[in-house]
DNA sequence: TTTAGACTATTTGTATGAATTAGTCGAAAA
DNA sequence: TTTTCGACTAATTCATACAAATAGTCTAAA
């Protein structure tokens, strides 16, 4: 299911269209209001009607990034059977993904460098969304032999400790562009980590 | 052997010892250079005698601390025998001492948060040194047949990337004051990430 | 070799007014 | 009723100029 709320409204998706080219293009803050309503041939007011701050609309963007992302991610993870794979490439499509939208957003790296608090809310959503994965991932490998039994509680511990590494790799590569890994370091870095945790 | 120059001078100490001071209650910026060398009794010019600009010092209060750590770190490593038990206290000590410096100096964090080149050159050795120890417990592991067997290349690959889970772990728990990870939780991720590379 | 104190050049802070711009509102169009 | 417009406001940002603070230098002396 999809986090943001719903877009079906050609309108909304017309709104984020615009916005989405133009954050890509100028940032954050340089991008008004005007520019996107004018971008999309509509008054500010318009802009207004559906989406109640700018904030609003820039989260909504992100939030289709990351959208697009997890469907990315959940796609390859259903073209293999086992845990392990699966994990390596969540984590290995979540981190390389990040990695690319740095460079797609990069003006706007600089912003968010500036003011982390503008993807507060919307990390918030993802960190819940990629522990719920990985604690998904660790239920069926148990199921399946391939991972060791664990309780609960070592479940949730494993998905939440999990998850704040990526997310502070995930970090540390979109904001500093000399960090250079590669897809294979990754993958080594998920099957160490997966390892484990293994039978 | 120490990473920061002789600070042997007892002058060099007394800058180090009142810098430090004024940093804490301070922060960096708010700090003058005369006030450092009011802190000493001494003028201005005999700080620029023994340190080129405020950022070496700067840059010696910073090593001086992470040698501190450091100098825990390998006591308490001696203190255990194996390698598993070695890895998880190196990393535990590391990643819980950055949180205890950021009470320390949170002045100082927040000016950290917008420059954080302040602390790139003495990150960088940190790096090297922390890498380095990663290295020496792994190949200790495999000597005492508790890790698995691991040619050079995949031995410096996994160093590599536990460091950088390390730094970027701790660069988080450094800035960000609501990431509230227990020493406990910290072990579980350390014993996860050394059972991959388990016999 | 080390220190003091005066000196400079640069950076930083502040005050003020102008310009932008996020967000509101009432009326009109669809 | 839903959606849009354009004028409006209040708040923020920006430009400028001026003042203060401060990093770093230099010369002479201890």
């Amino acid at each position: 299911m999809s986090v943001s709320q719903n877009i079906k409204d050609p309108i909304r998706e017309e709104i984020l269209r615009g916005a989405t080219e133009l954050f890509e293009r100028y940032g954050f803050k340089k991008t008004t209001m005007e520019d996107i309503a004018r971008q999309i041939g509509k008054s500010k007011s318009a802009l207004y009607y559906y989406y109640k701050t700018k904030e609003e609309i820039f989260e909504a963007v992100v939030l289709q990034e990351i959208d697009k992302q997890r469907m990315e991610a959940s796609a390859a993870m259903k073209k293999v059977e086992t845990a392990p794979e699966k994990f390596r490439i969540l984590f290995t499509s979540l981190l390389a993904g990040v990695k690319e939208k740095a460079n797609k957003f990069s003006l706007f790296r600089a912003e968010v460098y500036e003011n982390p608090f503008l993807l507060n809310n919307t990390m918030k959503l993802r960190d819940s969304y990629v522990e719920e994965q990985l604690r998904d991932i660790l239920i069926l490998g148990i199921s399946r032999q391939e991972v060791k039994m664990m309780n609960s509680s070592e479940i949730g511990l494993w998905a939440k400790m999990v998850n704040l590494t990526m997310r502070s790799l995930g970090s540390k590569l979109f904001l500093e562009d000399d960090w250079n890994i590669s897809k294979e370091q990754l993958a080594f870095l998920a099957d160490t980590l997966f390892q484990g945790v293994a039978r």
